[in-house]
DNA sequence: CTTGAGGGATTGTTCAACAACTCTCTAGGT
DNA sequence: ACCTAGAGAGTTGTTGAACAATCCCTCAAG
Protein backbone atom coordinates (compact mmCIF):
# COMPACT_ATOMS: atom_id res chain seq x y z
CA UNK A 1 0.00 0.00 0.00
CA UNK A 2 1.32 3.67 -0.43
CA UNK A 3 1.80 5.94 2.31
CA UNK A 4 -1.45 7.11 3.51
CA UNK A 5 -0.37 10.49 4.69
CA UNK A 6 -2.42 13.62 3.84
CA UNK A 7 -6.19 13.57 2.95
CA UNK A 8 -6.02 13.70 -0.52
CA UNK A 9 -5.95 10.12 -0.95
CA UNK A 10 -9.35 9.97 -0.22
CA UNK A 11 -10.40 11.85 -3.82
CA UNK A 12 -7.61 10.05 -5.61
CA UNK A 13 -9.50 6.81 -4.65
CA UNK A 14 -12.50 8.02 -5.45
CA UNK A 15 -11.39 8.99 -8.78
CA UNK A 16 -9.78 5.37 -9.56
CA UNK A 17 -12.90 3.76 -8.63
CA UNK A 18 -14.52 6.34 -11.43
CA UNK A 19 -12.48 6.01 -14.59
CA UNK A 20 -11.38 2.70 -14.51
CA UNK A 21 -11.75 2.95 -18.80
CA UNK A 22 -10.59 5.39 -20.78
CA UNK A 23 -13.97 7.76 -21.27
CA UNK A 24 -14.55 10.55 -19.47
CA UNK A 25 -16.90 10.44 -16.11
CA UNK A 26 -19.71 12.36 -18.14
CA UNK A 27 -19.68 10.04 -20.60
CA UNK A 28 -19.85 7.17 -18.28
CA UNK A 29 -23.18 8.52 -16.36
CA UNK A 30 -24.51 9.09 -19.78
CA UNK A 31 -24.20 5.28 -20.79
CA UNK A 32 -25.76 4.92 -17.20
CA UNK A 33 -28.64 6.95 -17.72
CA UNK A 34 -28.72 6.27 -21.28
CA UNK A 35 -29.82 2.70 -20.47
CA UNK A 36 -31.97 3.48 -17.73
CA UNK A 37 -34.62 5.50 -20.60
CA UNK A 38 -33.82 3.20 -23.47
CA UNK A 39 -34.56 0.73 -21.38
CA UNK A 40 -37.90 2.30 -20.38
CA UNK A 41 -37.45 2.82 -16.50
CA UNK A 42 -37.74 6.44 -16.82
CA UNK A 43 -40.94 7.23 -18.57
CA UNK A 44 -41.64 9.84 -21.28
CA UNK A 45 -42.14 12.76 -19.82
CA UNK A 46 -40.06 12.23 -16.55
CA UNK A 47 -38.10 15.17 -15.60
CA UNK A 48 -34.29 14.51 -14.15
CA UNK A 49 -33.61 16.40 -11.45
CA UNK A 50 -30.35 18.02 -11.48
CA UNK A 51 -30.33 17.77 -7.59
CA UNK A 52 -31.71 14.49 -6.73
CA UNK A 53 -28.97 12.91 -9.56
CA UNK A 54 -26.09 14.45 -8.31
CA UNK A 55 -26.94 13.00 -4.63
CA UNK A 56 -27.50 9.18 -6.60
CA UNK A 57 -24.67 9.51 -9.06
CA UNK A 58 -21.84 11.19 -6.93
CA UNK A 59 -21.16 13.48 -9.67
CA UNK A 60 -20.88 17.44 -9.78
CA UNK A 61 -23.27 19.13 -11.32
CA UNK A 62 -21.23 20.38 -14.06
CA UNK A 63 -20.28 16.79 -15.70
CA UNK A 64 -24.09 15.33 -15.09
CA UNK A 65 -25.06 18.25 -17.32
CA UNK A 66 -22.56 17.41 -19.52
CA UNK A 67 -23.96 13.81 -19.48
CA UNK A 68 -27.25 15.32 -20.10
CA UNK A 69 -25.72 16.73 -23.18
CA UNK A 70 -24.50 14.24 -24.81
CA UNK A 71 -27.71 12.31 -24.53
CA UNK A 72 -29.82 15.60 -25.53
CA UNK A 73 -27.88 15.16 -28.87
CA UNK A 74 -28.31 11.32 -28.73
CA UNK A 75 -32.24 12.72 -29.14
CA UNK A 76 -32.83 10.76 -25.64
CA UNK A 77 -33.34 13.89 -23.58
CA UNK A 78 -35.02 16.99 -24.50
CA UNK A 79 -33.86 20.40 -22.47
CA UNK A 80 -35.73 23.23 -21.65
CA UNK A 81 -34.37 26.36 -20.87
CA UNK A 82 -34.73 26.96 -17.01
CA UNK A 83 -36.91 24.14 -16.71
CA UNK A 84 -34.29 21.24 -16.57
CA UNK A 85 -34.30 17.84 -18.95
CA UNK A 86 -36.96 15.57 -19.74
CA UNK A 87 -37.49 12.12 -21.32
CA UNK A 88 -39.47 13.33 -24.51
CA UNK A 89 -42.91 12.14 -25.00
CA UNK A 90 -42.96 11.69 -29.02
CA UNK A 91 -45.77 13.23 -30.59
CA UNK A 92 -47.33 11.81 -33.75
CA UNK A 93 -45.63 14.15 -36.09
CA UNK A 94 -42.42 13.12 -34.83
CA UNK A 95 -43.10 9.18 -35.44
CA UNK A 96 -43.83 10.01 -38.88
CA UNK A 97 -41.04 12.19 -38.92
CA UNK A 98 -38.42 9.24 -37.65
CA UNK A 99 -40.09 6.91 -40.09
CA UNK A 100 -39.47 9.35 -43.23
CA UNK A 101 -36.21 9.66 -42.58
CA UNK A 102 -36.06 6.10 -41.67
CA UNK A 103 -37.05 4.94 -44.92
CA UNK A 104 -34.99 7.21 -46.70
CA UNK A 105 -32.08 6.21 -45.53
CA UNK A 106 -32.90 2.41 -45.11
CA UNK A 107 -34.24 2.04 -48.53
CA UNK A 108 -31.63 3.74 -49.96
CA UNK A 109 -28.53 1.65 -48.51
CA UNK A 110 -30.38 -1.56 -49.96
CA UNK A 111 -31.03 0.21 -53.53
CA UNK A 112 -27.44 1.10 -53.46
CA UNK A 113 -25.91 -2.45 -52.29
CA UNK A 114 -23.69 -4.32 -55.21
CA UNK A 115 -20.96 -7.09 -54.11
CA UNK A 116 -22.81 -8.84 -51.15
CA UNK A 117 -21.05 -12.03 -49.72
CA UNK A 118 -21.59 -13.92 -47.00
CA UNK A 119 -19.46 -12.59 -44.27
CA UNK A 120 -20.94 -8.91 -44.55
CA UNK A 121 -23.95 -10.32 -43.85
CA UNK A 122 -23.33 -12.30 -41.44
CA UNK A 123 -24.22 -9.83 -38.45
CA UNK A 124 -27.94 -9.47 -40.30
CA UNK A 125 -27.76 -13.17 -40.21
CA UNK A 126 -27.21 -13.29 -36.36
CA UNK A 127 -29.38 -10.81 -35.48
CA UNK A 128 -32.36 -12.36 -37.48
CA UNK A 129 -31.33 -15.53 -35.46
CA UNK A 130 -31.52 -13.28 -32.39
CA UNK A 131 -35.12 -12.25 -33.03
CA UNK A 132 -36.54 -15.74 -33.85
CA UNK A 133 -35.41 -17.26 -30.86
CA UNK A 134 -36.83 -14.49 -28.66
CA UNK A 135 -39.41 -14.83 -30.25
CA UNK A 136 -40.07 -18.36 -29.77
CA UNK A 137 -39.43 -17.57 -25.94
CA UNK A 138 -41.83 -15.31 -26.44
CA UNK A 139 -39.34 -12.27 -24.91
CA UNK A 140 -40.75 -9.68 -26.87
CA UNK A 141 -38.37 -7.10 -25.27
CA UNK A 142 -35.59 -8.78 -26.56
CA UNK A 143 -37.08 -9.35 -29.91
CA UNK A 144 -37.20 -5.66 -30.09
CA UNK A 145 -33.64 -5.26 -29.26
CA UNK A 146 -32.98 -7.79 -31.77
CA UNK A 147 -34.93 -5.75 -34.89
CA UNK A 148 -33.21 -2.86 -33.59
CA UNK A 149 -29.94 -4.34 -34.15
CA UNK A 150 -31.10 -6.05 -37.58
CA UNK A 151 -31.46 -2.72 -38.68
CA UNK A 152 -28.51 -1.37 -37.62
CA UNK A 153 -26.14 -3.68 -39.24
CA UNK A 154 -28.19 -3.80 -42.39
CA UNK A 155 -27.32 0.13 -42.88
CA UNK A 156 -24.14 -0.85 -41.68
CA UNK A 157 -23.96 -2.59 -44.98
CA UNK A 158 -23.36 0.65 -46.24
CA UNK A 159 -20.06 1.43 -44.24
CA UNK A 160 -20.54 4.75 -43.66
CA UNK A 161 -20.09 6.18 -40.46
CA UNK A 162 -22.55 9.06 -40.77
CA UNK A 163 -25.07 6.94 -41.66
CA UNK A 164 -24.75 4.59 -38.80
CA UNK A 165 -24.73 7.29 -36.47
CA UNK A 166 -27.70 8.74 -37.59
CA UNK A 167 -29.77 5.49 -37.81
CA UNK A 168 -28.35 5.24 -33.79
CA UNK A 169 -30.08 7.95 -32.92
CA UNK A 170 -32.89 7.60 -34.96
CA UNK A 171 -33.47 3.80 -33.61
CA UNK A 172 -32.70 5.27 -30.21
CA UNK A 173 -35.56 7.84 -30.24
CA UNK A 174 -38.11 5.49 -32.17
CA UNK A 175 -37.45 2.71 -29.14
CA UNK A 176 -39.00 5.45 -26.73
CA UNK A 177 -41.77 5.72 -28.31
CA UNK A 178 -42.30 1.40 -28.28
CA UNK A 179 -41.34 1.72 -24.77
CA UNK A 180 -44.58 4.75 -24.08
CA UNK A 181 -46.90 1.65 -25.65
CA UNK A 182 -47.48 -1.31 -23.79
CA UNK A 183 -48.29 -3.95 -26.56
CA UNK A 184 -45.03 -5.33 -27.83
CA UNK A 185 -46.06 -8.54 -29.40
CA UNK A 186 -48.18 -6.90 -31.97
CA UNK A 187 -45.83 -4.53 -33.20
CA UNK A 188 -42.41 -6.92 -32.71
CA UNK A 189 -43.95 -10.59 -34.08
CA UNK A 190 -44.63 -9.91 -37.58
CA UNK A 191 -41.44 -8.14 -38.13
CA UNK A 192 -39.32 -11.31 -36.97
CA UNK A 193 -40.14 -13.53 -40.24
CA UNK A 194 -39.87 -10.52 -42.52
CA UNK A 195 -36.39 -9.67 -41.33
CA UNK A 196 -35.34 -13.25 -42.37
CA UNK A 197 -37.43 -12.79 -45.73
CA UNK A 198 -35.45 -9.72 -46.13
CA UNK A 199 -32.60 -11.26 -45.43
CA UNK A 200 -33.08 -14.15 -47.72
CA UNK A 201 -33.86 -11.63 -50.83
CA UNK A 202 -30.22 -9.80 -49.57
CA UNK A 203 -28.39 -13.10 -49.61
CA UNK A 204 -30.19 -13.82 -52.59
CA UNK A 205 -28.94 -10.91 -54.52
CA UNK A 206 -32.00 -9.63 -55.23
CA UNK A 207 -31.63 -5.57 -53.87
CA UNK A 208 -34.33 -3.86 -55.79
CA UNK A 209 -36.87 -6.43 -54.78
CA UNK A 210 -35.45 -6.01 -50.78
CA UNK A 211 -35.71 -2.24 -51.38
CA UNK A 212 -39.21 -2.45 -52.20
CA UNK A 213 -40.40 -5.04 -49.82
CA UNK A 214 -38.59 -2.89 -46.95
CA UNK A 215 -40.22 0.00 -48.19
CA UNK A 216 -43.61 -1.83 -48.01
CA UNK A 217 -42.24 -3.21 -44.60
CA UNK A 218 -41.73 -0.23 -42.78
CA UNK A 219 -45.48 1.45 -44.10
CA UNK A 220 -46.68 -1.22 -42.33
CA UNK A 221 -44.79 -0.80 -39.05
CA UNK A 222 -45.41 2.57 -39.14
CA UNK A 223 -49.36 2.05 -39.27
CA UNK A 224 -49.04 -0.50 -36.13
CA UNK A 225 -46.94 2.04 -34.30
CA UNK A 226 -48.98 4.81 -35.12
CA UNK A 227 -52.42 3.00 -34.46
CA UNK A 228 -51.09 1.69 -31.19
CA UNK A 229 -50.11 5.22 -30.09
CA UNK A 230 -53.47 6.60 -30.89
CA UNK A 231 -54.49 3.82 -28.43
CA UNK A 232 -52.13 4.80 -25.66
CA UNK A 233 -52.34 4.25 -22.44
CA UNK A 234 -51.91 7.33 -20.75
CA UNK A 235 -50.99 10.61 -22.00
CA UNK B 1 -32.95 54.97 -13.36
CA UNK B 2 -33.17 52.08 -10.45
CA UNK B 3 -31.75 52.75 -6.88
CA UNK B 4 -28.05 51.98 -7.50
CA UNK B 5 -27.54 50.93 -3.74
CA UNK B 6 -24.80 47.83 -3.52
CA UNK B 7 -22.19 46.64 -5.54
CA UNK B 8 -24.32 43.42 -7.04
CA UNK B 9 -25.59 45.68 -10.00
CA UNK B 10 -22.36 45.09 -11.46
CA UNK B 11 -22.75 41.60 -12.12
CA UNK B 12 -26.64 42.03 -12.78
CA UNK B 13 -25.57 44.78 -15.69
CA UNK B 14 -23.28 42.09 -16.83
CA UNK B 15 -25.55 39.92 -17.58
CA UNK B 16 -28.07 41.79 -19.30
CA UNK B 17 -25.57 42.47 -21.66
CA UNK B 18 -24.65 38.70 -22.23
CA UNK B 19 -28.75 37.74 -22.53
CA UNK B 20 -30.16 40.11 -24.52
CA UNK B 21 -32.07 37.31 -26.40
CA UNK B 22 -33.94 34.60 -25.28
CA UNK B 23 -30.92 31.41 -25.00
CA UNK B 24 -28.27 30.72 -22.47
CA UNK B 25 -24.50 31.99 -22.87
CA UNK B 26 -23.44 28.70 -23.71
CA UNK B 27 -25.30 28.79 -26.82
CA UNK B 28 -24.83 32.26 -27.96
CA UNK B 29 -20.90 31.76 -27.47
CA UNK B 30 -21.53 28.20 -29.79
CA UNK B 31 -23.41 30.81 -32.09
CA UNK B 32 -20.55 32.58 -32.50
CA UNK B 33 -17.51 30.31 -32.82
CA UNK B 34 -19.75 28.41 -35.02
CA UNK B 35 -19.77 31.76 -37.53
CA UNK B 36 -16.15 31.50 -36.86
CA UNK B 37 -15.50 28.28 -37.80
CA UNK B 38 -18.00 27.96 -40.86
CA UNK B 39 -16.90 31.23 -42.14
CA UNK B 40 -13.20 29.50 -42.52
CA UNK B 41 -11.51 32.03 -40.00
CA UNK B 42 -10.27 29.35 -38.05
CA UNK B 43 -8.36 26.81 -40.54
CA UNK B 44 -8.59 23.02 -39.89
CA UNK B 45 -6.34 21.71 -37.48
CA UNK B 46 -6.50 24.85 -35.17
CA UNK B 47 -6.99 24.00 -31.55
CA UNK B 48 -9.39 26.03 -29.45
CA UNK B 49 -7.66 26.99 -26.16
CA UNK B 50 -9.95 27.18 -23.15
CA UNK B 51 -7.38 29.58 -21.75
CA UNK B 52 -7.69 31.98 -24.32
CA UNK B 53 -11.54 32.02 -25.22
CA UNK B 54 -12.39 32.76 -21.40
CA UNK B 55 -10.31 35.57 -21.85
CA UNK B 56 -11.95 36.95 -24.68
CA UNK B 57 -15.07 35.77 -24.32
CA UNK B 58 -15.91 36.98 -20.92
CA UNK B 59 -17.40 33.69 -20.19
CA UNK B 60 -16.19 30.98 -17.39
CA UNK B 61 -14.47 27.82 -18.21
CA UNK B 62 -17.52 25.59 -17.63
CA UNK B 63 -19.79 27.42 -20.47
CA UNK B 64 -17.15 27.77 -23.02
CA UNK B 65 -16.68 23.89 -22.40
CA UNK B 66 -20.50 23.60 -23.02
CA UNK B 67 -20.66 25.57 -26.01
CA UNK B 68 -17.63 23.16 -26.92
CA UNK B 69 -20.06 20.06 -26.55
CA UNK B 70 -22.67 21.66 -29.15
CA UNK B 71 -20.41 22.51 -31.01
CA UNK B 72 -18.58 18.86 -31.28
CA UNK B 73 -22.12 17.49 -31.90
CA UNK B 74 -23.15 19.51 -34.62
CA UNK B 75 -19.37 18.19 -36.38
CA UNK B 76 -17.93 21.35 -36.52
CA UNK B 77 -15.31 20.79 -33.69
CA UNK B 78 -13.44 17.27 -32.59
CA UNK B 79 -12.64 16.93 -29.35
CA UNK B 80 -9.77 14.66 -27.90
CA UNK B 81 -9.74 13.53 -24.36
CA UNK B 82 -7.53 15.68 -22.57
CA UNK B 83 -5.82 17.41 -25.90
CA UNK B 84 -8.24 20.12 -26.38
CA UNK B 85 -11.02 20.57 -29.65
CA UNK B 86 -9.72 21.33 -32.86
CA UNK B 87 -11.32 22.07 -36.01
CA UNK B 88 -11.49 19.08 -37.36
CA UNK B 89 -9.10 18.08 -41.10
CA UNK B 90 -11.46 16.26 -42.89
CA UNK B 91 -9.79 13.25 -44.79
CA UNK B 92 -10.94 11.94 -48.16
CA UNK B 93 -12.88 9.26 -46.24
CA UNK B 94 -14.79 11.74 -44.50
CA UNK B 95 -15.45 13.66 -47.37
CA UNK B 96 -16.47 10.63 -49.33
CA UNK B 97 -18.40 9.83 -46.40
CA UNK B 98 -20.14 13.01 -46.61
CA UNK B 99 -21.34 12.79 -50.03
CA UNK B 100 -22.35 9.16 -49.71
CA UNK B 101 -25.11 10.55 -46.69
CA UNK B 102 -25.90 13.75 -49.01
CA UNK B 103 -26.90 11.39 -52.39
CA UNK B 104 -28.82 9.13 -49.94
CA UNK B 105 -30.34 12.24 -48.61
CA UNK B 106 -30.92 14.26 -51.19
CA UNK B 107 -31.78 12.30 -54.26
CA UNK B 108 -34.45 10.44 -52.12
CA UNK B 109 -36.14 13.36 -51.11
CA UNK B 110 -36.29 14.55 -54.92
CA UNK B 111 -38.07 10.92 -55.78
CA UNK B 112 -40.44 10.96 -53.59
CA UNK B 113 -41.44 14.29 -53.98
CA UNK B 114 -45.13 14.30 -55.65
CA UNK B 115 -47.35 17.81 -55.59
CA UNK B 116 -44.98 21.02 -56.22
CA UNK B 117 -46.79 24.37 -56.19
CA UNK B 118 -44.57 27.35 -57.22
CA UNK B 119 -45.31 28.80 -53.55
CA UNK B 120 -43.11 25.68 -52.60
CA UNK B 121 -40.27 26.17 -55.02
CA UNK B 122 -40.12 29.77 -54.22
CA UNK B 123 -36.99 28.90 -51.59
CA UNK B 124 -35.60 26.95 -54.11
CA UNK B 125 -35.35 30.00 -56.75
CA UNK B 126 -34.00 32.74 -54.74
CA UNK B 127 -31.05 30.81 -53.57
CA UNK B 128 -30.16 29.98 -57.41
CA UNK B 129 -30.73 33.45 -58.20
CA UNK B 130 -28.45 34.05 -55.16
CA UNK B 131 -26.21 32.02 -56.43
CA UNK B 132 -26.20 33.72 -60.24
CA UNK B 133 -26.31 37.15 -58.90
CA UNK B 134 -23.13 36.09 -56.80
CA UNK B 135 -21.10 34.68 -59.80
CA UNK B 136 -21.80 37.06 -62.27
CA UNK B 137 -20.13 39.84 -59.42
CA UNK B 138 -17.79 37.05 -59.24
CA UNK B 139 -18.47 36.05 -55.02
CA UNK B 140 -17.19 32.72 -55.19
CA UNK B 141 -17.53 32.93 -51.60
CA UNK B 142 -21.08 34.37 -51.92
CA UNK B 143 -21.95 31.42 -54.37
CA UNK B 144 -20.81 28.95 -52.19
CA UNK B 145 -23.03 30.26 -49.72
CA UNK B 146 -26.32 30.23 -52.00
CA UNK B 147 -25.34 26.61 -53.37
CA UNK B 148 -25.65 25.31 -49.23
CA UNK B 149 -29.10 27.52 -49.24
CA UNK B 150 -30.36 26.01 -52.28
CA UNK B 151 -29.46 22.20 -50.94
CA UNK B 152 -30.96 22.91 -47.42
CA UNK B 153 -34.08 24.51 -49.10
CA UNK B 154 -33.99 21.29 -52.05
CA UNK B 155 -34.38 18.76 -48.86
CA UNK B 156 -36.45 21.22 -46.51
CA UNK B 157 -39.11 20.11 -49.55
CA UNK B 158 -39.87 16.87 -47.59
CA UNK B 159 -41.10 18.63 -44.95
CA UNK B 160 -39.31 16.66 -42.32
CA UNK B 161 -36.98 18.54 -38.82
CA UNK B 162 -34.58 15.78 -38.64
CA UNK B 163 -34.20 15.65 -42.10
CA UNK B 164 -33.48 19.25 -41.97
CA UNK B 165 -31.14 18.88 -39.17
CA UNK B 166 -29.16 16.15 -40.41
CA UNK B 167 -28.85 17.87 -43.39
CA UNK B 168 -27.62 21.40 -41.62
CA UNK B 169 -24.87 19.24 -39.97
CA UNK B 170 -23.63 18.00 -43.55
CA UNK B 171 -23.60 20.81 -45.17
CA UNK B 172 -22.20 22.59 -41.97
CA UNK B 173 -19.10 19.74 -42.09
CA UNK B 174 -18.93 20.11 -45.74
CA UNK B 175 -18.15 23.54 -45.76
CA UNK B 176 -14.95 22.91 -43.84
CA UNK B 177 -13.58 20.79 -46.19
CA UNK B 178 -14.31 23.87 -48.94
CA UNK B 179 -12.31 26.68 -46.60
CA UNK B 180 -9.17 23.87 -46.56
CA UNK B 181 -9.10 23.83 -50.67
CA UNK B 182 -7.84 27.47 -52.07
CA UNK B 183 -9.70 27.28 -55.18
CA UNK B 184 -13.92 28.30 -54.73
CA UNK B 185 -14.69 28.85 -58.60
CA UNK B 186 -13.59 25.94 -59.62
CA UNK B 187 -15.45 24.61 -57.04
CA UNK B 188 -18.53 26.01 -56.90
CA UNK B 189 -18.98 27.72 -60.57
CA UNK B 190 -20.45 24.76 -62.78
CA UNK B 191 -23.18 24.14 -60.02
CA UNK B 192 -24.72 27.73 -60.25
CA UNK B 193 -26.37 26.69 -63.90
CA UNK B 194 -26.91 23.26 -63.03
CA UNK B 195 -28.96 24.30 -59.87
CA UNK B 196 -30.73 26.21 -62.41
CA UNK B 197 -31.57 23.17 -64.25
CA UNK B 198 -32.58 21.35 -61.37
CA UNK B 199 -34.99 24.02 -60.23
CA UNK B 200 -36.56 23.85 -64.12
CA UNK B 201 -36.60 20.45 -63.50
CA UNK B 202 -38.43 19.96 -60.35
CA UNK B 203 -40.82 23.03 -61.75
CA UNK B 204 -41.82 21.04 -64.69
CA UNK B 205 -42.71 17.98 -62.10
CA UNK B 206 -40.12 15.27 -64.09
CA UNK B 207 -38.63 14.51 -60.16
CA UNK B 208 -37.24 11.04 -61.78
CA UNK B 209 -35.25 12.88 -64.34
CA UNK B 210 -34.44 15.56 -61.37
CA UNK B 211 -32.90 12.50 -58.77
CA UNK B 212 -31.24 10.82 -62.09
CA UNK B 213 -29.46 14.41 -62.78
CA UNK B 214 -28.77 14.90 -59.19
CA UNK B 215 -27.14 11.88 -58.48
CA UNK B 216 -24.87 12.54 -61.54
CA UNK B 217 -24.00 16.72 -60.15
CA UNK B 218 -23.20 14.94 -56.46
CA UNK B 219 -21.12 12.58 -58.19
CA UNK B 220 -19.36 15.38 -60.58
CA UNK B 221 -19.17 17.48 -57.18
CA UNK B 222 -17.44 14.92 -55.26
CA UNK B 223 -14.78 14.22 -57.54
CA UNK B 224 -14.23 17.62 -58.15
CA UNK B 225 -13.35 18.16 -54.27
CA UNK B 226 -11.95 14.86 -53.98
CA UNK B 227 -9.50 16.32 -56.49
CA UNK B 228 -8.98 19.98 -55.18
CA UNK B 229 -8.33 18.24 -51.68
CA UNK B 230 -5.38 16.20 -52.98
CA UNK B 231 -3.92 19.17 -54.24
CA UNK B 232 -4.47 20.87 -50.86
CA UNK B 233 -2.14 23.61 -50.33
CA UNK B 234 -0.74 22.73 -46.94
CA UNK B 235 -1.91 19.66 -44.50
C1' DC C 1 18.77 6.61 -32.57
C1' DT C 2 15.86 5.10 -29.14
C1' DT C 3 14.25 5.21 -24.43
C1' DG C 4 12.76 7.22 -20.29
C1' DA C 5 12.50 10.71 -16.61
C1' DG C 6 11.43 15.43 -15.35
C1' DG C 7 8.63 19.63 -15.72
C1' DG C 8 5.47 22.95 -17.63
C1' DA C 9 1.19 23.63 -19.72
C1' DT C 10 -3.57 22.23 -20.52
C1' DT C 11 -7.60 19.68 -19.76
C1' DG C 12 -10.92 17.03 -16.48
C1' DT C 13 -13.68 17.42 -12.42
C1' DT C 14 -15.35 19.17 -8.24
C1' DC C 15 -17.32 22.53 -5.13
C1' DA C 16 -19.72 26.46 -3.30
C1' DA C 17 -21.95 30.55 -4.11
C1' DC C 18 -25.13 33.49 -6.26
C1' DA C 19 -28.13 35.21 -10.19
C1' DA C 20 -32.09 34.32 -12.99
C1' DC C 21 -35.89 31.97 -14.16
C1' DT C 22 -40.33 29.13 -13.63
C1' DC C 23 -44.14 27.59 -11.11
C1' DT C 24 -47.43 27.87 -7.63
C1' DC C 25 -50.13 29.99 -4.38
C1' DT C 26 -52.26 33.79 -2.42
C1' DA C 27 -54.29 38.40 -1.97
C1' DG C 28 -56.57 41.97 -3.98
C1' DG C 29 -59.36 44.21 -7.52
C1' DT C 30 -63.35 44.01 -10.74
C1' DA D 1 -66.64 33.76 -9.39
C1' DC D 2 -62.75 35.33 -12.28
C1' DC D 3 -58.78 37.43 -13.54
C1' DT D 4 -54.28 39.70 -12.24
C1' DA D 5 -50.16 40.90 -9.64
C1' DG D 6 -46.82 39.69 -6.92
C1' DA D 7 -44.29 37.22 -3.24
C1' DG D 8 -41.97 33.00 -2.19
C1' DA D 9 -39.96 28.53 -2.89
C1' DG D 10 -37.55 25.58 -5.67
C1' DT D 11 -34.70 24.63 -9.74
C1' DT D 12 -31.59 25.80 -13.36
C1' DG D 13 -27.73 28.96 -15.30
C1' DT D 14 -23.17 30.73 -14.61
C1' DT D 15 -19.15 31.86 -12.29
C1' DG D 16 -14.39 31.37 -10.29
C1' DA D 17 -11.15 28.96 -7.86
C1' DA D 18 -8.88 24.82 -6.71
C1' DC D 19 -6.63 20.55 -7.56
C1' DA D 20 -5.93 15.96 -10.03
C1' DA D 21 -4.77 13.71 -14.32
C1' DT D 22 -2.84 13.80 -18.64
C1' DC D 23 -0.19 15.31 -22.57
C1' DC D 24 3.89 17.06 -24.73
C1' DC D 25 8.35 18.79 -25.03
C1' DT D 26 13.04 18.65 -23.59
C1' DC D 27 17.08 16.60 -22.23
C1' DA D 28 20.03 13.22 -20.66
C1' DA D 29 21.37 8.35 -20.43
C1' DG D 30 21.76 3.98 -22.70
Amino acid sequence: MPEPADTTWLRTVAHEVRSFDRSSTAERVAELLRSRVIEGDLPPGTRLSEEQLVEVLHVSRNTLREAFRLLTHEGLLVHRLHRGVFVPELAEDDLVDLYRLRRTIECDVVRRLDTLDAVRLRPLHDAVAAGEDAARRGDWVAAGTANMRFHQQLVALAGSRRIDETTARLLAELRLAFHAIAVPQRLHEPYVSRNRALLDLLAGGEVEQAAKELEAYLHDSEAELLAAHRERPRS
